[in-house]
DNA sequence: GGAAATTTGTTCGTATGTATA
DNA sequence: TTATACATACGAACAAATTTC
């Protein structure tokens, strides 16, 4: 599905790209982001590198996780 | 199975008690603070947990990471 | 100058526990 | 109960930047 190369880590260029799809609405507020697992498969990656993307994620204030739910995007305040 | 089991996972253990010695002196500003090889052995645990440790100190902004120099005490600013 | 050692950076794999559906 | 999903933690390997000898 998605080419990952460049001098980026994987795990930030996947954060940067699940951002961007925040951004554009593609995941709208309140709505659940993939599952880690799912975004092993869709972008080839270890479980870890994508806990990595979603770390990040969350240290932007993006997306919220909940154990045994998943991970939702976070509603804009201000 | 693990030891030296708490109600704290033991990555935000280690964080704490690095914290606190930031706090108390224990670790001054700009000085240096115990590679992640040493948190490995002096707490016991696997690389990856010594890595989560300070990765929360990094997020609380009280250390900064540089690759193959170390971890350093941030300066307070404010 | 250069090789070796040190240290953080990235990535993979596996196992077990806990919470939710 | 079973299945799904995140949380914690172990290990391993190599790359990249820096320091040391």
């Amino acid at each position: 599905m998605h080419e990952l190369e460049g001098p980026e880590p994987m795990y930030r260029q996947i954060a940067d790209i699940i951002a961007a799809q925040i951004e554009d609405g593609t995941y709208r507020p309140n709505s659940r982001l993939p599952s880690e697992a799912e975004v092993c498969t869709r972008f080839d990656v270890s479980r870890r590198t994508a806990r990595e993307a979603y770390a990040i994620l969350i240290e932007r204030d993006l997306v919220v996780t909940s154990q045994g739910k998943g991970t939702y995007v976070k509603r804009r305040e201000a």
